[in-house]
DNA sequence: CAACATATTTAGCCGCGCCTAAAATATGAA
DNA sequence: TTCATATTTTAGGCGCGGCTAAATATGTTG
C-alpha cells in the first residue's frame, strides 16, 4: 500500500520550506525566520525547530539569530520541486484546461506526490516549455534555472514607455483572475498612456484595448521594455 | 504556501486504511486488525490506534476483538479514493504513455493529492473508461460502482474450457509485467489445453498463443468463461 | 473443562511539524 | 552607552501515525 512519496523524496513540508526560502534568497534577503514563517503561514517559532532539521540534514546553513542560507543540496532540492511546481501548472493549462488561475493551488499538492517521470512525461507532452503560465521559468531536469535579468514592473514605468508582460505574480487566484480579464498575460505588449497622482490609477494600452489599474497590481506584472 | 491535501479531505493514511477495509470486505471477509495490518505493511498494534480514531470520526463501526466495518460515510470515502486510484492509473497509460506495470506505484500518491476538479478532467479526456488498465471498475464520481459478478480465475479452468480475460491483480508490479509479456491482459481470450498434475504448469492458448503458467499467477488472472 | 495458540488491545515510546508563552539576543535611537 | 523594540530561540505541549513489549480476549483442542 504505501503511502509515501516519491522516490528519495523529502516530507512536504521540508520541500515547502526549502522553497520559500529559495525564491527569499532569489529576492536578495537573507531568509530570515520571520519572512518563511509569513510565506508559510506559520507561527515564527515553529520555523527555528524546522530550520534546525533542515540544517542537520546539509540542506541549510543556519547563524543562530542571523538567518539562513540554502546548500548546494538545499537548493538542488528547491529547484527540483520548483520544477514540479511549474511543469505541473504548465501540464494543466495547456493538456487538461485548467485556467491559469487554477492550477497554483492544485501543484501545490501534486508538486509532493509525482515522481519525476511523471514530471519529465508531463513536460514532454506539452513540449518542454520554458516558462510556466504566469512567465515563471522552469528549471531543466539537472536544476538549472535561467533567472533572466531582473525584471521592472508596469509600476515603475513612465508615461508613454512600451513594453512586453515577461510575467506575472501566481500567489493569489483572484488577481491572476482579474490580470486576465484585462489581458495582462505572458507576452501582453503594453502602453502606459498616463499615471494619475497620490497613487491613483494607471492608464495603459494593453494590446491596443485602454484599461486602468491600481499601481499595487501594476507592480505585481512584470515586464521587459520594447522599444 | 499551504501543503495540505485536497479540500474536504481526509490524510493519506485514513484514505489507505479505507480503501483496504473496503477491498477486505468486498472479498467477503469481516475486516480483522491483522488482515488491515497486513495490507498496510504496518504493526497490527498500530491498526488497533488508527481504528479507534476512524470510528472516533464516524467511519467505520468497531466491536471490540471482532472487526470492523465501514459506515456508508467511511464507504463513499473509500470509493472515492479507489476512483481516484484508478482514473489516475487509466489517464497515466492513456495519456502518458505509461507501462500497465508502473501505474500503480505513481497513483497511489498521486490518489490523495489530487482534486475532483482533476479526477474529472483526467476521465474526461480519455473518454470516461469503464475500468483501469488492470479490469477494475472505476467508481463514478457519484460514488457508484459496478463490481459486477464474482469473478472466476483461469486457475479453476479445466480442460477445454474457453474464456475471456477480464482483469488481473494489479498489486505486484513484476508479476503484471510478465502477464503482459504473456499476452494475458484484460479482453485476452484464452483456452485452457491442459494442465500438468501436483501443481504443475497449465498450458494456455492466449489469443492463439501457446503459453505455460504457474498456477498461482493463474489465480491472479480473473475471467468471464466465453461459450 | 483446561490449556494452549492466535488475534487483539493496551501501555509506553518516538519523530514530525505545528502551537503558545516566555526568555534571549540583536538593533537602532536617545 | 543604554534602553526600547523587534526578532529569534527555547521551553513545554499536542495530535498524528507509527513502533515494541506485555496484557487480554477468543476459540480450538485434547
Amino acid at each position: 500500500m504505501m503511502t509515501g512519496r516519491a522516490a528519495g523524496d523529502y516530507t512536504a513540508p521540508v520541500e515547502d520550506y526549502l522553497k520559500v526560502i529559495y525564491e527569499i534568497e532569489r529576492r536578495g534577503s537573507a531568509a530570515g525566520t520571520n519572512d518563511i514563517a509569513q510565506q508559510l503561514s506559520i507561527a515564527p517559532a515553529s520555523v527555528s525547530g524546522m530550520v534546525r532539521r533542515l540544517a542537520d540534514q546539509g540542506l541549510l546553513e543556519h547563524e543562530r539569530y542571523r538567518g539562513v542560507r540554502l546548500t548546494e543540496s538545499g537548493r538542488r532540492v528547491a529547484l527540483r520541486t520548483i520544477r514540479r511546481h511549474r511543469v505541473i501548472e504548465a501540464y494543466l493549462t495547456h493538456a487538461l484546461g485548467y485556467a491559469w488561475d487554477r492550477v497554483h493551488d492544485e501543484a501545490e499538492r501534486l508538486e509532493h506526490a509525482a515522481s519525476d517521470e511523471l514530471i519529465d512525461r508531463m513536460a514532454a507532452a506539452i513540449g518542454e516549455p520554458a516558462t510556466d503560465p504566469h512567465g515563471a521559468p522552469i528549471p531543466t531536469r539537472w536544476g538549472e534555472i535561467d533567472e533572466g535579468p531582473h525584471l521592472g514592473t508596469i509600476a515603475e514605468l513612465v508615461p508613454g514607455d512600451r513594453c512586453r508582460v515577461v510575467r506575472v505574480s501566481d500567489d493569489d487566484a483572484r488577481r491572476l483572475r482579474y490580470l486576465g480579464e484585462v489581458g495582462l498575460i505572458p507576452g501582453a505588449e503594453v502602453v502606459l498612456v498616463s499615471r494619475a497622482p497620490f497613487g491613483g490609477p494607471l492608464a495603459l494600452l494593453v494590446d491596443g484595448v485602454e484599461r486602468a489599474i491600481g499601481p499595487t497590481l501594476a507592480s505585481h506584472v512584470m515586464i521587459e521594455t520594447s522599444g
